[in-house]
This record gives C-alpha cells, sequence and structure tokens, in this order.
DNA sequence: TTCGCGATTGCATCCGAATGCAAACGCCCA
DNA sequence: TGGGCGTTTGCATTCGGATGCAATCGCGAA
C-alpha cells in the first residue's frame, strides 16, 4: 500500500535523537529508569519514539551491558505430560521479570553438551534445567559464574541451587497409608534408570516399605504410559501370590499399570491399589481417579525463578534448596482406610 | 579450587588472538565457513580456541550480522495437550538448523503486543505462531519485513505463510462415516469462539452434516476436558429424542465427553458414538480408544520449520499455505461400519 | 634470481546502545 | 547583577565480532 519497499525499517536511537533534534545519549536516558532527562525531552523523544516504532535494541543493549535478559530453559522430555504445565508457569513467570525464555528441550540426555555451547554463545543471564547435568557440565557452568537452578533435581554432593518436590515425604505418605489399610505385597515400577526424580522415589518407597518389614517387588520403566502397562505385567508375571498394591514413579505410569490391570480383568481397587506421583491432569480424570502426590507446580516454579532472579542479581549467595511438600490427592485407585489420624 | 575469584572469565577473540600470535580478524575468520585463512594457522587458532574455551559471542555477530539466529515461538496454550509435541518437534528442527527458540507461551490472546514488542527488542529472524493474531498484529510483523509462518491458524484473506492440518477433510471423514453407519442425532462441541481451529472444525462438520440433510445440536467448550463433560451434559439436555453421535472438536474434550456419558451410564459406542480431532497421546490409551484424526505433527512442523527457514533466506518469496491430511484413527468410541469402500 | 599472481593477513571501521566525564544550563539567593 | 550549586546534556568511548580493502606472503615460472 505504502512504500514499493518498505526499506528494511529498522529504527535506531540515532533516528530517534535526529528527528527529536537530541543526541542519541538522551534517547538512550530515556529508557533507562533512573536516568536523568528532563520530563519536557522526556516526552518529547518518546513522543518521536512512538511515532516512529522505536524500541532499544536488546542484542546491542546486551552487548555493552552483558545482560542478554535470557534464561535458558533446558528440559529433557517436553513429552512427559507433567513438563508442559511447569514450562508454562515458568515462561509466565519468568516473563513479569522481564526475562526471556531461550529454550532448549532435550531429545536425549547426550545433547547436553551441544545445548551448553548454544548457551555460552548466547550469553543467558542465568540456566533453569529440568534435565541430567553431569558434574563436569555443572562445573562448567559454575566456572562461568553462570546462576543455576535445578528444577526436580538432585545433584548429589554438588552445591547447586535446586527445587524439588519432596519425594521422600510423598512416597512415605502413600506407602504408610498403603500399608496402614493391609496392602502386604508390593510392586514398584521405576522410571528411567538415569533420573533421579525416579530414583529418589523408588528408593524413598522401598526405605519405607522397609520399615515396615516388606520388599517389593520391581519393574523398570521409562515413565511412559506403555511403561505401566508392561510394568504391570513383569510384576504380576513375578508374583506368585499376586500383588495388593502397585507403586508406580509417576502417574502416566501409574494410569498405563491401571489400564492393564483392568485389561486382565483385575478391579482397581478391588483388586489391586494403584498410586502414582506428580498430579497431572489426567490423573483427576474420571476413569482413574489416581491416587497421588501432587506437585505444587505454582509455588516450585516461583521458587526456581525466585533463586535464580536473586541469583542472577548477587551471583555470590550461595546456593540453596528449596524442598516443597506435595499435596496427597486421595483419589480413588487405592483402597485406603478412610482417615489416617 | 584453581584461581579465588574467576574474574569473570569471558573469552573474546581478541583474547585468542593474542594467545595465537595473529589478528581478531583471523579469530573471527577461522569460525566462518567459507573464509580464508591458512590451514596451518586455523588450526593453531582453532587449538588455542579449544584451550580458551572460546566460543564466538552470539551477542556480538548479531549486532554485525544483523542475523540472530532467533526464532519467536508464540504458544497460547501449552496445557492443550497437542502443543507440548509440537513445540518439542518445532524446538528439535530449528535446532537442526542452527536456530534457537525464543518461547513466548501466552496467558491471554491480549498478551500478545506485549509479546510482540519484545519480539521487535530481541531482533529475531523470524516467527512461528501457534496463535491467534489480528490483522494489525500481522502488518506489523510484515512491515518490518519479518518471516511468518502460522501453525493450525488461518488469518483469512491476509497474504501469510501458514502450515494447517486439513480440518475440512477430517471432519468430512468423520461425518460421512457416521452418517454411513447410521447415526443421525448429532450433537458438537466447539472450541473457544475465537479459535480459527474450532470454527473450522466446527464450521465443515455441519456443512457436511448439511449435504445429509441433518442438522446438529451444538455445545461451546472452551478446548478442555471439563468443557466435554458440560458439553455432553448440555447436548442431552437439548436432544429431546437422544443423540447418536456425539463430535468434539478436540481428543481432549471428546475425552471428557467420553466419560460424562459412561458417568450417566450409557455406553460408548454402543449407546453414543464419540469423536475427536487431533490424535494427542490419551486418546490411544485403552479406556478411550477414540476414533479421530490425528494431525501429523512431524511432517507438520518440518514444513513449518522448511517454510520459515526459506524465507528467512529469500524475504521476498510469497506466502505459501502447507494443507495435510489427518491420519483416521478408527478407534473404538464410534459405532462404525467395518469398511468404507 | 626475479617477476607475477593468487592466497593470506591485518587494519580500520561498523553494528546500536550505555555511560563516565565535563561542559552548559537554569535557578535561587545575596 | 553576580556567584554558587544541582541538573541536563552531549561527547567520546566501549562491548565483541564481521568484513571491505589494501598490503603481504608464498610459490612456480621465466
Amino acid at each position: 500500500m505504502a512504500a514499493d519497499r518498505p526499506p528494511r525499517t529498522t529504527v535506531t536511537s540515532y533516528d530517534v535523537a535526529r528527528a527529536a533534534g537530541v543526541s542519541q545519549s538522551a534517547v538512550s536516558r530515556c529508557f533507562k529508569p533512573g536516568a536523568s532527562v528532563a520530563p519536557a525531552k522526556r516526552d518529547r523523544i518518546m513522543a518521536v519514539a512512538r511515532e516512529l516504532g522505536y524500541a532499544p535494541n536488546a542484542i546491542a543493549q546486551s552487548l555493552i551491558t552483558k545482560r542478554s535478559g535470557l534464561v535458558a530453559v533446558i528440559i529433557s522430555n517436553l513429552t512427559n505430560l507433567y513438563y508442559p504445565e511447569v514450562l508454562a508457569e515458568l515462561s509466565r513467570r519468568l516473563d513479569a521479570r522481564g526475562m526471556r525464555v531461550l529454550l532448549f528441550a532435550l531429545q536425549a540426555e547426550s545433547d547436553v553438551d551441544a545445548v551448553l555451547a548454544e548457551v555460552w554463545r548466547y550469553r543467558v543471564d542465568g540456566i533453569i534445567a529440568a534435565a541430567r547435568l553431569l558434574p563436569a557440565q555443572l562445573a562448567a557452568i559454575a566456572e562461568r559464574g553462570l546462576p543455576l537452578v535445578l528444577y526436580n533435581r538432585l545433584s548429589e554432593g554438588e552445591p547447586v541451587a535446586s527445587v524439588c518436590c519432596d519425594s521422600v515425604a510423598g512416597e512415605t505418605l502413600l506407602i504408610d497409608r498403603l500399608v496402614a489399610a493391609g496392602h502386604r505385597r508390593f510392586g514398584i515400577i521405576s522410571g528411567p534408570a538415569d533420573s533421579s526424580v525416579s530414583n529418589e522415589r523408588v528408593a524413598a518407597a522401598t526405605a519405607r516399605l522397609a520399615l515396615h518389614g516388606l520388599v517389593p517387588l520391581l519393574a523398570p520403566g521409562q515413565f511412559d504410559h506403555a511403561s505401566g502397562r508392561a510394568g504391570l505385567e513383569s510384576l504380576l508375571a513375578q508374583a506368585d501370590g499376586g500383588l495388593d498394591a502397585l507403586v508406580a514413579a509417576n502417574d502416566l505410569m501409574a494410569i498405563g499399570a491401571i489400564e492393564a490391570a483392568r485389561a486382565r480383568g483385575l478391579a482397581v481397587p478391588g483388586d489391586l491399589s494403584v498410586v502414582g506421583f506428580d498430579g497431572v491432569g489426567p490423573a483427576g480424570w474420571d476413569s482413574f481417579r489416581l491416587t497421588t502426590i501432587r506437585q505444587p507446580v505454582q509455588r516450585m516454579t516461583e521458587a526456581a525463578v525466585a533463586l535464580l532472579a536473586e541469583r542472577i542479581a548477587q551471583p555470590e549467595l550461595p546456593p540453596e534448596r528449596r524442598l516443597f511438600a506435595g499435596e496427597f490427592l486421595p483419589g480413588a485407585s487405592a483402597r485406603l482406610d478412610p482417615c489416617p489420624e
């Protein structure tokens, strides 16, 4: 409609300065909160800026201020049903603090090195990772003075800031309730062997069972629906006398297990109790009404962003851990006594 | 372990140049594919670079080359169950082409303007949007010469590149199969009124029913599980003579509807056939075995990225649309005749 | 040994905004 | 009317890498 070839409209602070009859520094100062600019001049400049459609070039700003406003968010498997919610919340909260999400969705854990190389290049201000980082990778991050917050990951012994949902408390609660209700023959479906979340949950459940003098059967899984089905089959095959309760390391596998049980004609929770962990959306659907522990995603993401922001502002802050208690969702996939107290 | 205070280790091309006894330009050229550098010198420089842990500063590169390597991905509701897969695939494919994902997860459609302001600031190379963009917003994007690809969104009349799954073909197929199997009394649950995907699907289904001389009952929904339940209730309340088939604008609502039907003692598909759209993971679970149309996410995301990459390389390319046929998943939530041919 | 030509290399400059510093300004009071 | 002081303002420089251009190098041919 207008010019034939819009000349790659890129308005710079110089353009605004010229149009407003001031220096480039004046324009720059207009966009800096506490800067010293005469109110009248500021108004005039801002008017011109608006008219020309000027906005400070974040790239140029980053170069000189050494603050990119970018936060690398590294997530291992977005298809997990649990992470999308986390990602959405993280995005929202980082946004609220003026930071952008540079997303890295891992295909395989081995991609981490490649991802980190990009992270270095983009001079991100910090990293939030829901992925497994090796000690060498943690060291590389620390060496560059990059603030890091791990989400639901532990790094044994390494001093790293992290936000986690309390697996031990959660599994302990589940096990105690199940045992109290009379379950004795337990099966556990774990997640991938290299998942710290899975290891933690399985260890916690196993330890608690031991306290009750019980030893569970184990089946390996991959955190997905199919693993839940396969896991149940495997456990039933192992269990001579049958199974009273199944503890899955996450909801998705618990759901898979419930379906496998039903397919075999087992009623849940009539013949078998099933519990999960996470509290994802489908867990609450009628078809499953899963007994599980819901992670407080809102509070956890808020904490992660807060921890990160603090450390970006003050890099010398020590790493801290925030441990959140999950919320017990009774559901109806496990046979429990009415009230524990 | 090493120095007390690592002096904010930021290695620049000058550092590498000094250490290798060459000029900064030489270092720069080493990292540019076709550049002219003597092999021996290149090796030496790369060795020094590796030793110092040098990587070109993407921010500085962007400033001078006017290519940030960033692609803004704007997604309206990540919690949709369908988008996480899309996002993961987009991320993977952009990555493969050397581009990074700057993620914008919308809270509300009204956030788009704020998002775009950030998009301008970061000088992204292009935009992939799975969100509703207003004509004024499309114009602003076009004015800046920013390549844009819409994902599963149409922009009536506007010349914008887009990738879509063929709603008309999909719904037509579903309706034809349902009608052929004897269904006559139809109900449709739509998505949000401002969703072009929903409008398209509902319009296509309605039009096809009209061709068969049928008029469906309608219930509004929000693309979520609860809407599916509510939608079914609403439709049953409207339908005096009962309902033969329910067409939901997406899988999530179809699942909600199935659960609501069962809760009322209706068998699916015995008493009521239910079909959805998308082909999300849970649709395939035993509990639902949803009859639906699966979007070819792999091919669609590949096309989106390809369209975008082409237009970044050659901005003058005309906008094009890629329409993909969905795959019919028979499932078992609808009573159908064995074979249509 | 010298010339010629293509391959290397370095110099200088540029991208766009932020900021220390000093000059210029305005205002109040004596 | 002049001096003093706190604001505004502009100048010049900086961030880190890319690149046009001219100088230099290397090597084979005469």
